[in-house]
DNA sequence: TATGAATGAGTCTTCATTCAT
DNA sequence: TATGAATGAAGACTCATTCAT
């Protein structure tokens, strides 16, 4: 009998140290080379768990958006009131690009220009974008009805202001990619959730008594950051 | 002179037929001999007007972006009103997008990836993303001053609430990239303004006589689409 | 004695695997791992049966010969007349090619292309072509002397003659190779040997009474196809 | 203006330098490296006049090919009489493989190889043997024909008679390719080409006064060589 | 004995850049 | 100034062979 090898586990090996260089190297620079070195393997063997270099970025694009969802699902869930989950959720997805260990950031940037590129290509490999954001958009969209059922939010098209959500989101991370030194990404993450919560605010005057909870944390987030 | 005037003209020509090939074949794949071909002139003639491929693309991103704001700060100019500005700007922008003469948004994307992959690399293409979005903050910025020194915004911190402004518009964009015969980028822009705008709103019981101008207007927006 | 008889055993049921693929793609672009599989062995094992891939071809290619020669010596050996002799040699030759279960003329084409290829250089495939066609020639002369002994055929260069004979062979098999489907190859081939039996015909005025058997079949031929 | 250079002399000089190598290490063997050092170019030059390696092969076979062909009807062409055409194109077509100089032969062989394999594969270059085929019976066929009509030749199908000469040709090519040193290619090819024209011969009983010519000739033939 | 995971030498091909004209 | 022929470094991928189990 041959060694006995878990497939999966060292796929999911190779993954990681190819997203270890892709994130010192970015993935159009990343040759195979580079992951078999830094997978401590010889470059044949890649070849014994991904059949392209095209599908290796595929799966890794893959375990990225996975790993990532899985975050900011576990953080969401654990609030309670539809403002946290709120809060919670861009706060957390936020946070994963801040995480060093992998530079999530600017991997998911290469992965996207690709993407986006790709379309349309004869690539197999090429990322349906589409469905990711629509997984996004479900992410967010019961968040906002919940709110808008207890009498939190006014009324709205929840999935219109989703996808504006998602997109401020990104939209930070990108200014972030750029200048990675300055630019305080939490600070502007929450900044964007207030003003957010503030639009999704039911005005004074119409207002009843359906605001008791957190009437303090509501003033707080007054002021915009 | 002329001399000098004839090499810039020609350099804005190859540098515009490069932005076509780009639009078709992605900056990625594009070949300096595509280039060549579009702009009707030979291979090695690209090298009289620029140093190498990198910088040339530097240049084209550069174009595009001056393209870009100079049609966005138009917009701007022409309105009047604070809150007509952020609205103006922010469809103006996303507006570009809808261009189809020349792809904008994609190419967009591709020199985003390119230049957050390269930063730090001791390539002639490094491009100045701060001093880029910097420059769209400056455009942003004195529209909420405005509004809020006519009393028309409540109190915020622009630089932050304009950051946040830019990045929605981005997100949209990408959003739109990925499904672009779904996702209607125009009305998901008009949400957003008015979810923003309905955030710098003044609260209705803390707010004196100072929003005289456009009642009705501020009515309709209060719908979020 | 047991171990041996099954390593001969083993290595017979590889090399048959080996040419069902070979059959199929082609001996250039049969990968050991497609006759492991092929075989229901794994890679490694072939290598316990065969020092390389070039001594596996050359033992199929010996087989193959070998193989070949046993059908057609078994058709002369039972044809009694010389004249007999030689059209049911070169028919059955013909034949073995025309044989769809293995596609020997496909692989026989191949081996032949290595061979000439890897002439002179140090490998372990090198056929001995020249002993092939002397055998071939040991197979034809005798029937080729014996049918000048006995007066049927007028003096010639049974090698020479020989030679030509297997000649039209293989060249005849060359033909079918490149047009399968439209070229009738034992028609062909009957013409081909109605040919040489007229040309070993004593002329008919040098001809005494040295020719009593088998005069209709001999009239019969005359008509060339 | 750059460098003027004849494309088509140049490709026609690269085509002769990998011919050269094809001959030396066999078309199989040898990389492009190897004929861009033959040719004294670099190895990206070679891909500016062919677009594959595949494309150059199949090049390189169309102009031996074509070499041969005109070789062997300049001399069938300057022979008169029917069978001095039959001899001098079989002579001919055995003497181009004698000549060293770029060991036809040898790269014939690979390329037949290389034809029937690509048979009913993807590729674009695959040779189409069936229509070199009926080029070479389209040379024999006339001959034979004229030889018929003469009075020379007795009655036969010309096509099954060409191809058998044929064959006969391309067998004995192969026969001294196994053994160049002691196989008489030559002479084998004057017996082959005796034995076929004693078989076109009308028998002397059934022959009228229509054999006036030659008849030395036709006697010299009789002694197979 | 049998296996198949691991390997890396070897190959084709691409393309930015150079430079002779 | 303009050109495009020439180049070679670089990189994805293949596959025969090895060897630990």
């Amino acid at each position: 009998m041959a060694r006995i090898v878990d497939k999966k586990a060292k796929q999911k090996e190779i993954l990681q140290a190819a997203m270890r260089v892709f994130a010192r190297k970015g993935v159009a620079n990343t040759k195979m080379i580079d992951v078999a070195r830094e997978a401590g393997i010889g470059k044949g063997t890649i070849y014994e768990y991904f059949s392209s270099r095209e599908q290796m970025l595929h799966m890794a694009f893959s375990y990225l958006l996975h790993r990532i969802k899985k975050l900011v699902v576990q953080r969401i869930d654990a609030a309670m009131d539809p403002r946290e989950k709120i809060r919670t959720g861009v706060l957390a997805y936020l946070d994963v690009a801040t995480m060093k260990i992998e530079d999530y950031a600017d991997i998911l940037m290469d992965f996207w220009a690709q993407s986006v590129r790709q379309r349309g290509s004869q690539s197999d490999f090429s990322i349906d974008l589409q469905h990711i954001y629509q997984d996004y958009r479900d992410l967010v969209v019961p968040a906002l009805e919940e709110g808008i059922q207890q009498g939190l939010f006014r009324p709205m098209d929840p999935e219109k202001v989703a996808s504006a959500l998602i997109a401020t989101c990104e939209g930070l991370l990108l200014q972030w990619l750029a200048d990675r030194e300055n630019f305080d990404l939490m600070a502007h993450g929450q900044a964007a959730v207030a003003l957010f919560l503030e639009a999704f605010q039911i005005p004074a005057n119409s207002q009843q008594n359906n605001r008791p909870t957190m009437p303090a944390e509501s003033t707080q987030v007054d002021r915009l950051s």
